[in-house]
DNA sequence: GGATTTATTCATCACGGTTGAAATGGTGGG
DNA sequence: CCCACCATTTCAACCGTGATGAATAAATCC
């Protein structure tokens, strides 16, 4: 009977953001961004639909917020670059691999990623972590003007894995165990970074060499 | 006169459902799936909200036979396969890169790309479209259990490209012209497809500090 | 202990996709 | 030629969505 009783705040001190956050959260994991409506959200929160435009503003500040409590993937990202230049391609490749694989970290992240495509200001936010917090210190070790476009080009490689991997589930890709992809994808990676390019008149044909 | 009159029937024989499919594609590509509503394209097609339903279902319907009559990409990408494996990373590269450049088949792919993200059915059509065209012939041509692999791989470094440069528009890939990337990018490609992939050992080794 | 701030519910809006019924033109069999 | 049937079209309504403003009650401050 304490149930649906009037309006007002209510007794003791609930932490009812929180709740709504944990509400959120399984939601939007377990039904995507679309799939997960705030009347839904309110009911699993056991509260008003009203109070989350109340607390989060709107549905993407709700979703904002759910974000900002997982696990920042270009923060692991990062903490790879300091060592060796030499091993990076493996050590960055099986940090990604790892934080993707794991259900904990890697679904949010996945939900992260269809929030990105799905919408124009966050697609601004993660390109700006990208490049902030990632390519340009990469870039910065490999110095000059073709130093930034190896890294960034380094980003699209990474970017492409994650996305037939864990967005597209493009077999085998999506299938072969993480070392698999570490030996077979470094290499690549590592062209990029420090591989010579062939001379520009090369470019239709593969040139000599 | 012919005006705005009751319902029923129009007279004579107006190709109403080209109608409807122009407007939409118009508007889909220049307010994206979400930022289109289906009273607009109603309005805009000078006609019922209903008769999109009647004739396409639903909005994913319409949608969907808005993309069946833009250019395929990997129609596009296909053509190049058949030539010197040798030199199918620059002439797969300066493919791609010219039909996603080009406004008029390049922007139909963005939207298309952000309609993937979005539908998950709709994923399952580009991962077996991607697979059985394209990836399917290129693994037989490398052959063995590697070949899959490679191709998948190739696929994912393609895939990357296109997300950054297209949709992410991560710089300096974003205002890079092409044939800078075909000349940085296509090393890359010829690693995964031809390359010597380390013994086994060498894994995350990294190992050997 | 009153004024103010914070939290909460309720009622309601505007809008979007979809549906069912009614109306009207086209078409073919008799 | 007329009437039954089918295809097309509009209209009105439904239901679910995110959002907002007013009313109300507890907590907090002085």
């Amino acid at each position: 009977m304490n149930k649906s009783s009037g309006r007002g705040r209510r007794a003791g001190a609930p932490d009812t953001r929180e709740q709504i956050l944990d509400a959120a959260r399984r939601l939007f994991l377990a039904n995507g961004y679309e799939g997960t409506t705030m009347r839904a959200v309110a009911g699993a929160a056991d509260v008003d639909a009203a109070l989350i435009s109340y607390f989060f503003g709107s549905k993407r500040g709700l979703f904002g917020a759910t974000l900002a409590l997982t696990a920042n993937p270009l923060e692991v990202a990062r903490q790879e670059l300091p060592g060796d230049l030499a091993t990076l391609p493996e050590r960055a490749l099986t940090a990604l691999l790892q934080a993707w694989d794991d259900p904990r970290t890697g679904e949010p992240l996945v939900a992260m990623l269809r929030g990105v495509v799905l919408d124009p200001g966050m697609s601004d936010l993660v390109r700006e972590a990208m490049h902030g917090e990632l390519l340009a210190h990469l870039a910065e070790r490999l110095g000059g003007v073709e130093g930034g476009r190896r890294a960034a080009l380094f980003g699209a490689q990474m970017g492409g894995l994650i996305f037939t991997r864990y967005l597209l589930r493009l077999e085998p890709i999506a299938s072969m165990n993480s070392q698999e992809i570490v030996r077979m994808y470094a290499p690549a990676l590592r062209a990029v970074l420090f591989g010579p390019h062939p001379g520009r008149a090369a470019l239709p044909h593969t040139g000599r060499r």
